[in-house]
DNA sequence: AAAATATGTAAAGCACGCTTGACATTAAAT
DNA sequence: ATTTAATGTCAAGCGTGCTTTACATATTTT
């Protein structure tokens, strides 16, 4: 399972999970499932979600499975 | 649709699709699938292929949606 | 305290990433 | 020339990302 800093980056940021889904054309469910880790992102969504953050997709998500560095 | 480098990186590096799809923990039809743009890669996989060509996702895939820079 | 906003759960359904298997074609090796 | 390796097509099926709807529980606002 792949985490990820949305949920950090979102409340740092004042943003609402709503406000958040409708700037990546997603539901609110989907931000929901994605911060509580209940599925991975599309390779899509998480290009979309780093664009709105301003970062890359290899600092957002965390990928647990290699030698973090 | 999301476009890849992977078919160029890989011959580049004189790779056949089966040693790919091996490394990646993947069948060889994901591979063919990929390189000829059938389907998008899931996040996880496209990390897989980003750490196997020594690159980061946003250098082997290309986002069409945005501005390229 | 009451109303409104924000976050969460649950469940059914569709779309698509990926697998499996079987076969066709082209290029390389002997 | 024949075999072997590499790339490709087609089709059926499974698992899961994402949607939709409906409701529950905070938290904030007035």
């Amino acid at each position: 399972m792949v985490k990820n800093k949305i949920q950090e980056l979102r409340k740092a940021r004042k943003v609402t999970q709503q406000e958040l889904a409708d700037a990546l054309n997603v539901t609110r469910q989907t931000i929901i499932s994605l911060e509580n880790g209940r599925y991975n992102a599309s390779l899509t969504l998480a290009h979309k979600a780093a664009q709105f953050f301003s970062t890359t997709i290899e600092e957002l998500f965390i990928f647990e499975d290699e030698e973090n560095i």
